[in-house]
DNA sequence: GTCTATAACTCGATAGAC
DNA sequence: GTCTATCGAGTTATAGAC
């Protein structure tokens, strides 16, 4: 188990990244949040890089706990949908952009480890909704259930992006109306 | 017509910005790309916004201006083929982000005239390829074409950023294999 | 138009006391 | 574990000489 203090660092540093992407927080803003000195925050995370592969660990393997399992209960459809709902939620409930698509887009200005966790929350992403969709008619084969779920993904990274660069939530809405046509 | 050196400064911005964002270049930058100092850049653009501001409407207008009439010759899907082209030139033979793509993921730290420059990207986008679907009889009537063109533009924006974290432009093609489905 | 110099600030990170 | 204090580097921006 991560010290108590260390979690709530993550969830400070996790809010204003799903805000401002990697650059968008500071040492000091994680350490006005938690109520103690930005020296602290060193003492817990050495370094930004530290900080950032720990965050971006958490945050996909509770995104993909979240999910459940992709060949449990329900139809692909339902499942499709929950997954869609997962982003959904965050983003009108809480102002929550997804983690890994404001990474995905400043890669450049990553650690390198933290791009390779971005960039493995884009795989099991893929991967699981491989699996949601491995028993249904609709696909032929594997390529067109790669295709599938790397447009699903696609689809729901740019309709968040534009969403709240248009001020518009119906952008969302609109764009996943008709999530794997 | 803006002073030549302006215009230097502007490429050499856009190059950095549709790499790295708003936040991937300073005025240290630009001043080294065009082979003069900082304080000199100020003088073309006292600020950085003010910079953001030029930089984001060259770009959109010589974006939309290279699209060409949405009423011209050519297929509806000829049409959108050169659409999806424009970005995945740039991506491919030159590395280069779509840099309004870059700017709405960071939306939140961008001056407030440069993120409304950035929404006016979409817009234009979507509307551009609104008038492109028109004649089009797969789409029976406007609420079905702004689906289709906000659907595309999310698309493509997702699959930029996709692609360039997985360090596979596999995933970009794949994803844009049926454009309008 | 471009320069030197610098102000004023923020950043990540460290040393050392408690 | 948390603190004070600070370092070195980066940032945007300005003043004033040429």
């Amino acid at each position: 188990m991560r010290a108590q203090k260390a979690e709530e660092i993550l969830d400070a540093a996790e809010k204003l990244a799903r805000s401002g992407g990697y650059g968008g927080f500071s040492f000091r803003d994680l350490a006005r949040g938690v109520g103690i000195k930005s020296a602290s925050v060193h003492y817990h995370f050495p370094t930004k890089e530290d900080l950032g592969i720990a965050m971006t660990q958490r945050y996909n393997e509770r995104f993909i706990h979240g999910l459940g399992d992709p060949r449990g209960e329900g139809t692909v459809d339902e499942k499709i949908a929950r997954y869609i709902n997962a982003f959904r939620t965050s983003m009108i409930e809480d102002r929550l952009m997804c983690l890994c698509g404001l990474f995905g887009a400043e890669v450049t200005s990553l650690p390198g480890n933290v791009a390779e966790e971005t960039r493995g929350f884009f795989e099991r992403n893929r991967d699981w909704l491989m699996a949601v969709l491995a028993d249904d008619t609709r696909f032929a084969d594997d390529d067109a259930r790669e295709r599938a779920a790397l447009t699903l993904i696609a689809k729901l990274q740019g309709a968040m992006i534009m969403a709240r660069t248009m001020i518009d939530v119906d952008v969302f809405e609109t764009i996943l109306e008709d999530p794997l046509g």
